[in-house]
DNA sequence: CTATAATTTCGACAAGGTTCGAATTAGAAG
DNA sequence: CTTCTAATTCGAACCTTGTCGAAATTATAG
């Protein structure tokens, strides 16, 4: 799969990408861009032992089981967690480099200085 | 509007997202989750200058004019990139704002790597 | 003022995605 | 063995999106 640590690609505004990386990116970010999707993963990541339940998952949503774990399997698919079976129920973990792999992708080029209150740089040409 | 400097949100796996956030979050995300649009703004930000021209972007496509203006019209209500018209052309440039914003939303915060603790911190802000 | 070129808007269609209800698998408990 | 619960898979509706061709818009050139 060659999805562990894979130093893709440069940051977005610094060279363009290829057709192939762009696809391929496209497909973790399509797992991404959900407002579900976004919960689940944000609920799974930063739940006590970095693991989540489906079924603590399932209660926090107006939405049926069935569909909570079609988008699970979306974000399994494309690398992004993992699920392991402990008896009854199946807990969900994040993969770290798949996030740090889109961290680096929208990696800010022009960094504000750090200490520095609001002082975005951007126009004068 | 207020699209241009909102620090909306902790990295994913620090708290949970709300689900305005998440919605939120997931327009920018859509916008970007798409191989072309991805490309446009690869092109876009990586040009000389920090902006292209419209006729540059079609060139390196196998896709009709309305199709790319189309795709530059996503990005540009996602918040993500702004066009200027000069004369005859049509000039885009990225909103590095906005790109900021995914890249704090997906910064590293639990990196795999158990010998060196806290080395990495998020950003202020 | 007319012609030409660049870009966007409009209308339409095919493809894909989200969601649900029903059925299915897997493990635990009686 | 049977039954109950947790989670997934399957099949079908509904909506969204990527793409194109044709027409409209905007600015330069003659």
């Amino acid at each position: 799969m060659a999805a562990t640590t894979t130093p893709c690609c440069a940051p977005i505004a610094r060279e363009p990408l290829s057709e192939t990386d762009a696809a391929d990116l496209a497909v973790m970010l399509k797992a991404v861009a959900d407002p579900v999707r976004l919960r689940l993963l944000s609920m799974i990541g930063s739940h006590a032992g970095g693991e989540a339940c489906v079924c603590d998952l399932t209660d926090a949503f107006d939405l049926t089981a069935p569909t909570i774990s079609h988008h699970l399997k979306v974000l399994r698919t494309a690398g992004l967690i993992d699920g392991e079976r402990r008896g009854t129920w199946v807990y969900y973990r994040i993969i770290p480099e798949a996030v740090n792999k889109l961290g680096a992708l929208f990696a800010p080029l022009t960094e504000p200085s750090p200490g520095r209150p609001g002082d975005l740089e951007l126009l004068p040409v």
